[in-house]
DNA sequence: CAACTTAACTTAACCTCGTTAAGTCACGGA
DNA sequence: TCCGTGACTTAACGAGGTTAAGTTAAGTTG
């Protein structure tokens, strides 16, 4: 009689108010600023109501991580028209980008954040995070099966680990350091465009 | 009749007290682990203590920071010997590279984290951060008048922002991503030599 | 020298926060 | 009808940053 079913549904249902309204105050002030109690309120549930749905703040926390990671996965995935896979390495590095600075709360936590080591059993192949790596790896390896690099870096993670960082320099500099005045900043599209251009291009033939 | 002098002097040593209690705990446990009562404990006053001293645990922490910047500047001086630039700018990078991992505390407050945009009152010429920034202009300014780069890239400031941010890319997934063990990691100082290589490499002609 | 002021604290407390203990209450099944 | 369980709520704890209200010792003034 389904009233189970009813009953898993509305569960299923408050859980996803909780991380929708935990998602709209992290990205909009951080994690460290929201409390369990402001994210009550705006569901209009009781603080408490939250630790029945999740373990404490920091679930709440990995579990947007994960979809967030997921999400940039997803925004890779526009990405697989591109042929040439310099140029798709580029594409992708503009799109990394693009993520960060929409979402750089999300990013903060997600990129310049250390987290405790997860437990081996949670991570589970096809997890997103490893979507994403595993995209960037696709394309470097596609790159390197067409002798795209210089002989000397042939390695697909030492490559792949070189074009992230730098794209990650851009942009989490930006992300803490935009409001440092003193530094004269160059626009961060020029800032981005640069970096993927010597750094891609330098790895390249 | 000095007598106020001395009194200055104790207030003074208290507080270097309370900065140096500060540091330790910072440096071995990071900021948002050690409370105030702990500091206190360690130089054995109150808690209440420090706030003769400092207006709150930012305050603290800006102080620090400051004469971390001041200490990040000291360790390129040693620097200051090697004369072709493009070495010199590898150099450097590899210094900055030692000085967040020797140090990953003070560089996650230093670079990986968000502040409050600072008064432009406390901002004045000389303070540690624009030294370190300075150094690299310097450096990169060098290379440019001995026409070391390719001409497409004539600014200094977005020359010495890229150098940073590809230096600052490799440091901060270190210190915020080591502990993810689905990636494979190729060995930090690697990662560092690949990256400066390529970024100084392919901006230099 | 005695009264007063002030600097440098301390003790007690406030308030916010994450989290937990102890109910409460409606609903579905025996 | 009564019971039990799932989905909450209210109350409270304990840690942490911070503040209010003393306290005490040194220095200053009449």
């Amino acid at each position: 009689m389904g009233s189970r079913e009813r009953r898993e549904r509305e569960r299923e249902e408050v859980r996803s108010k909780i991380l929708d309204a935990a998602r709209d105050l992290f990205v909009a002030e951080g994690y460290e600023a929201v409390t369990m109690r402001r994210i009550a309120d705006k569901i209009e549930y009781s603080p408490t109501a939250i630790y029945f749905h999740f373990r404490d703040k920091e679930a709440l926390l990995k579990e947007l991580c994960q979809s967030d990671f997921l999400a940039l996965a997803h925004q890779f995935v526009a990405i697989g028209t591109v042929a040439d896979p310099i140029e798709k390495l580029k594409a992708t590095g503009k799109a990394y980008l693009q993520f960060g600075l929409d979402y750089p709360n999300h990013y903060r936590l997600m990129f310049m954040t250390p987290h405790p080591p997860i437990d081996p059993d949670e991570v589970e192949k096809g997890n997103p995070e490893e979507d994403s790596y595993a995209f960037l790896k696709a394309i470097v390896a596609q790159a390197l099966a067409e002798k795209r690099f210089r002989p000397e870096y042939a390695n697909v993670d030492l490559l792949a680990q070189t074009v992230w960082a730098g794209v990650h320099g851009v942009v989490s500099l930006q992300i803490a350091k935009c409001n440092d005045d003193w530094i004269d900043w160059r626009s961060i599209e020029e800032r981005a465009t640069v970096m993927l251009d010597v750094l891609v291009d330098g790895l390249a033939r």
